[in-house]
DNA sequence: TTGGAAAATTCACAAATCGTTCACAGAATG
DNA sequence: CATTCTGTGAACGATTTGTGAATTTTCCAA
């Protein structure tokens, strides 16, 4: 399974659209799955894991393509070329946010978007439909999922949780969680801190106690 | 039951065009039912949902052809070929919009359109009267559907929704939701987003107890 | 290496916070 | 004018959260 014969997922709500990238894609020697929403396409990929690559449609009517492509990113680390109408400001940091790999701005020739795709896939390598193991926070949804699963945090613990990942492997003190969770001027005893975390450290289980670390004087951390 | 056979609904106001249509597509060996109205399209694939194929014209007195191809895209994915007067930019616009899978402009030749008849139906393959399942939300028609079935709720319990819905998990806040939903400036009780959300909660039944969640401590959201 | 002090963890529980429900009166609607 | 919709308060139940004290771990110096 080398770089053609891999198979892509186009999700876009147009059918005209579907099956033109559908015959482009096909014409190349790619195997091609068809996704009418965002949700039909995270639905796709929980089915089909060996989806090497993803072309997502930012506007759909049920779940948008950044929905979906934060969705996906909780259990897979495919790549994703998000089609966006404008090449705006706004949908490029969505897009970012929600961890996209690439951009085509729709209308797109056909040699362009085969260009990105290839480029991707060749960048990805062999490490098309690898899950993604360990720990994703979505913070907009409040959710953080470990290995896919969503956990099931409070509000305090979420956002503890929220800021160590934020942090990649950097150390916070209890005075600046107590600051960045807590009002800035809260006057918590600094053992609340120990208890959430604590907490935390229970619900996420084996992966806790291996990556989230206590520095011994001085705080907390999340290792990657 | 293969392509031939199948059942196809023409909906059209002009009595003679139907018959044409009917006569062509019996010869072929379809099956095909009749409507006069977009209200009577709808209503005749909420009967039968084994109709395989739509032909739908735009132009018809109470309910246009977009509306009642929206319609039944909220509980089907049935193939639909809008037969527009002219192919013009904003009839293209309107029915991607709606969902139609193709479209044939009057007047057409017979062999053309069981050309594109043939084609959508191989194409739709097995899945011909797909039930679509969930929910659905017609901003433009203020009309909600659960599997099909047209909600019914008050106004500010639809624009509930439709903000929950197009947030595709986010959380909302109460204040962001007295925001969004009533004027921005509005002086409202928290509590009078949750008495709504409770009735909303009710109306969407199983629906609504899976999806629509409670973020203790920060607000609301609904999950895909 | 070992003792001891400082720091961190654990645990249970009370208090505070938050959400849901319900009934009802006033407002809006047709 | 009757009906539906909407906002509000209060009571209740549920969850979360902060805290203290007992216990364990870690570090450092002798």
């Amino acid at each position: 399974m080398e770089d053609k014969r891999a198979k892509i997922l186009i999700a876009d709500d147009e059918p005209r659209l579907r099956e033109l990238v559908r015959d482009l894609l096909e014409r190349e020697g790619y195997a091609v799955e068809e996704a009418d929403d965002g949700a039909v396409a995270v639905e796709a990929m929980r089915r089909t894991p060996d989806i090497a690559l993803i072309l997502m449609d930012v506007m759909m009517p049920e779940m948008d393509g950044w929905a979906a492509c934060r969705a996906i990113r909780a259990f897979s680390d495919v790549p994703v070329i998000m089609l966006t109408a404008r090449a705006e400001e706004f949908d490029e940091l969505m897009g970012f946010e929600a961890g996209a790999d690439d951009y085509v701005t729709k209308p797109f020739s056909n040699q362009v978007l085969l260009k990105r795709v290839e480029a991707l896939l060749k960048r990805s390598g062999a490490s098309g439909g690898a899950k993604r193991t360990g720990l994703t926070v979505d913070a907009a949804a409040y959710v953080a999922y470990l290995d896919g699963a969503p956990l099931d945090l409070t509000v305090k613990e979420f956002e503890i949780l929220r800021i160590l990942a934020g942090g990649a492997g950097r150390v916070f003190t209890r005075g600046q969680l107590l600051d960045a969770v807590w009002n800035y001027d809260y006057e918590g005893d600094t053992r609340t801190v120990d208890s959430h975390v604590a907490r935390l450290r229970t619900k996420l289980g084996a992966y806790g106690a291996e990556h989230l670390k206590t520095v011994y004087g001085v705080g907390y951390k999340l290792e990657p």
